[in-house]
DNA sequence: TTGCTTGTTGGACGTTCGTACAACAAGTGC
DNA sequence: GCACTTGTTGTACGAACGTCCAACAAGCAA
């Protein structure tokens, strides 16, 4: 005979999408805080209130969460945006302005994220599906921003490049100042961006 | 009495920084071919050719052996854009295009450089004195482009903004040639930058 | 040749890692 | 209530990790 009467439950079941997401969850505050070399598999289970064991029952592996930590941050930098590009309006220069300056302000220029980042860039090389996910991922954000392109009246032949210069430029910028955060202002990286912006789709002309 | 006639010494005793520099490259190496995952202070004694215990010898951990080696490797960046600036000429437009030519072209676009950058990238939010070290570097990198942007006759006050903008266009597209090099080439990375050059320079005038 | 310095070795140590698996219990259908 | 499914636990295991250190030997000075 067992008595449940004051003591809780020893776990919860949870439905497997919101354990998985929970598991993403935790994987992204570990990198964060304890960066790539911290990140275990019993750091990210603790960081969950999981056992150690419950995440290879989710996860074929590491690299396999920080793939999906990778896809969900991605989402979210991608909702980010799509609700910025919604705030401008329908002027098409200035949801492209906004798709830039969105880039430099919270949540997508936190420092916290880059730790994300570079978990999954060190896997890319290794990796042949990481790979495959980045490329895709990558195609995807700028096929958008080749969109927002095309509505300002840019013509399709300088579509390509011109979407590859400004997704470098404001990789680069970002990725700088996540990693030193007082080289310059999130302001100021915006305003170089759009600066740079005015110069790419006039030149072109 | 012990015989030494036919048989090779044990070990052979290196001045002190060919040894080091020897472990620094065979660093590079390991984190090129095995990632930062697989960069133990075991592999890269192995791959140096010399016993694990040496590591310790030289370098207090592993994090301050990465850091030397991106110090050696941004060393032989800057080496060979130098290499390129002299073999522009004494034009200065040539000069600067020279620049961010020789960024996309062997041996600075290599993938396996990659591997470094990342490893060391990892350290730099957690440990401070490598994020000084950072630091030190990207205002190094920055201070010579200004050097050449003003060498083309652009005004002061512009030099700092142009300066941040080149170097991070410059770094996203390296980094996305690196990670995935099928989605454009080195030589339209190439042709990318010196548009954006154009214009980026042009339109301050 | 002899003695000294010190670069170098190689194994021992305790820790932490990822993985596997038997036991347990929460929730569900009957 | 009862049996069944399966999400979850906790631990055990071997491998690999970083670090440490006593012993060894290469090269130099005398």
């Amino acid at each position: 005979m067992t008595l449940q009467v004051s003591s809780k439950p020893a776990f919860t079941r949870a439905e497997p999408d919101a354990r998985r997401a929970s598991l993403v969850e935790a994987c992204a505050r570990v990198l964060a805080r304890e960066g790539v070399a911290g990140s275990s598999v019993r750091a990210i289970a603790l960081e969950a209130g999981v056992s150690p064991g419950l995440v290879g029952h989710y996860f074929p592996g590491i690299d396999a969460l920080v793939a999906e930590t990778y896809a969900h941050i991605e989402a979210q930098v991608s909702a980010a945006i799509d609700a910025a590009l919604e705030a401008a309006g329908s002027d098409p220069r200035a949801r492209l302005e906004a798709f830039v300056t969105a880039s430099f302000a919270p949540p997508i220029a936190s420092g916290e994220l880059l730790a994300t980042w570079i978990a999954f860039w060190s896997l890319v090389r290794s990796r042949s599906e990481i790979a495959r996910q980045h490329d895709e991922q990558y195609a995807q954000f700028r096929a958008r921003l080749e969109g927002l392109l095309a509505e300002c009246g840019m013509p399709a032949p300088q579509l390509r490049r011109a979407a590859i210069a400004i997704t470098a430029l404001v990789d680069g910028l970002w990725l700088e100042l996540c990693l030193s955060p007082q080289a310059f202002s999130p302001a100021e990286a915006g305003a170089i961006a759009r600066q740079a912006l005015a110069a790419l789709t006039s030149s072109g002309r």
